[in-house]
DNA sequence: GCCGTAAAGCTAATGTCATTAGTCCTTCCG
DNA sequence: CGGAAGGACTAATGACATTAGCTTTACGGC
């Protein structure tokens, strides 16, 4: 038996394959080891377990993804950036529904994950700091927009809306929503209903 | 042995409580049979496999989730219905963060959570009614609620946002931009950069 | 009160996975 | 050339889902 040249990349490689394939729940260690014409056990020369694997595929798309919104961002500010950034985000998801959603359905709080998430924020926070936010006011402006661009990417992602022709326009109101938003004044103070 | 007594609603009942114990990942057909005090086949005579039994889980939060919205728009109108129903539907996932993260991971394209589905939208859709909207805009401005605030639930169930207590203003912050983006008026052209 | 039927449970069996243990080549370094 | 390390394999175990076929209970009609 020829030495199969496996790698951890090469084993991520597979395993994004079938990802984008067949979806995301058939994402299997003997579906991976058949891809890459290798019997199951033998993955695990490269990768602890499924899990680590779930997880290094999550890392993986948070990394395409990062790259692909700084990209957007770059030499840009204000209000266009975070226009850049947030179209930049769907055409990712777009692209690639299965794997966004591999990475969604990933609980989020592992510490292995936490330098990937870092990055990823750091080109949000980048892109808010042309709005005057202190502290408190940028983390909840970087929430909101996640929110709202993690929200309309998974559900898209998972063929929620009916119409697809449709759902540009869609997008469209939410970034006015949300750059008018960013616009708007902070809160008038913690805790209390706004605006009045 | 003596009848246990099961029935379909009593087997998603114990799959709840499952869920709500130990995530949404626990849901097995074996656990459920363990906490139903019986062997797992049984199961079969009340629900027709795993997958069904997921399906059952999610309309059984959906339509706990209507519910609750719609005591929550009851006899409101306008902004204050959305701020409202906003408020409603995050109380939901914070009291069950897992059942929402169970419903979330179910693929939404199922033909048996339509009915289900309908009836979640036609609230958001009652209280955007309020503004005034064209039908198509109408859809676009449901799409973004719904979106900003599954996003958001999705994002605080994950445990995503690292500190707890300061998510309400997070939240309070979303809200606004959402409300406010619904009174700005509707994109100038289909497909066209906005605002201008 | 008795019988038959259908529903509700059960045990046994199969197949798919993940995961572990133990073995065997192949490569590469000295 | 020898030997160690690492990559890959086979065999084995254990959790699950799912199917098939059997048994028992509840209950309506007589």
């Amino acid at each position: 038996m020829p030495r199969a040249g496996l790698s951890t990349e090469a084993v991520v490689d597979a395993a994004i394959g079938i990802v984008d394939a067949h979806g995301p729940g058939a994402l299997t260690l003997a579906a991976v080891a058949k891809a890459a014409g290798v019997a199951a056990p033998s993955l695990y020369k490269h990768v602890r377990n499924l899990a680590e694997l779930r997880d290094l595929v999550t890392r993986r798309v948070m990394e395409e993804l990062t790259e692909r919104l700084q990209r957007a961002a770059m030499g840009r500010s204000g209000d266009d950036a975070v226009r850049a950034v947030m179209q930049a985000y769907r055409s990712y998801v777009t692209d690639h529904p299965s794997r966004y959603a591999a990475m969604s359905q990933q609980p989020l709080t592992d510490p292995r994950m936490a330098l990937a998430g870092e990055r990823l924020l750091e080109v949000v926070l980048a892109v808010l700091r042309g709005y005057d936010l202190d502290g408190p006011d940028l983390v909840h402006a970087a929430r909101c927009l996640r929110s709202a661009v993690h929200g309309f990417a998974v559900l898209e992602a998972a063929g929620a809306f009916g119409l697809p022709e449709d759902t540009e326009n869609s997008y469209e109101l939410l970034v006015r929503m949300v750059v008018g938003g960013l616009r708007a004044a902070p809160p008038p103070e913690p805790n209390e209903p706004p605006i009045g």
